[in-house]
DNA sequence: GCCAACGTTGGC
DNA sequence: GCCAACGTTGGC
């Protein structure tokens, strides 16, 4: 069982979105990079938890509590030639790009990355490193307890 | 809109 | 295989 924080578009995908349908798997579809591709390959498990951050957006920071509930299967965007995410270089035979699903957990009290980095506790996490643009990055355990208790979830 | 960081691409 | 140019991310 391992910890993570995941980075969506708010404008994309929101903790909102999911508390509007909490009992339908999300894809976490789009990851375009391969050190975050393949800790979703080689190192999720289903039930493992995930902060839920909003990025690129007006007030980053961790909005919510997901787990995954699934493994790692192909990324169903990359075929496709009309989306954003289409990769002319991947095939169904030999998929580049996979995705898992994610269930809601809690929407939790909303923790500001400016708080983040001011708190000590959270210092050397690996989302707060200067230049860090991984979109999903493993919490240790200190970290995610810490965090659980500041945003009020209970798990 | 700016800029730092860094992954990817392509010429050689 | 090197590495400069380029593109993307993401906070500010």
């Amino acid at each position: 069982m391992k910890y993570w924080l995941m980075k969506s578009e708010p404008d994309e995908v929101g903790i909102d979105h999911l508390v509007a349908d909490p009992a339908t798997p999300v894809p976490w579809f789009g990851v375009r990079n391969y050190q975050a591709r393949n800790f979703m390959r080689d190192q999720m498990q289903q039930g493992d938890l995930v902060l839920f951050y909003h990025s690129s957006c007006a007030e980053p920071g961790v909005a919510g509590v997901v787990r995954v509930a699934s493994t790692a299967y192909p990324d169903a965007t990359q075929f496709d030639a009309g989306s954003h995410y289409f990769d002319p270089k991947s095939t169904p035979a030999e998929p580049r790009w996979l995705n898992v699903d994610v269930l809601l957990v809690a929407k939790t009290r909303f923790l500001p990355l400016q708080a983040m980095r001011e708190d000590p506790v959270l210092e050397g996490m690996q989302v707060l490193k200067r230049g860090n643009r991984l979109s999903i990055t493993p919490v240790d355990p200190a970290h995610w307890a810490h965090i659980a208790n500041l945003i009020g979830f209970k798990g």
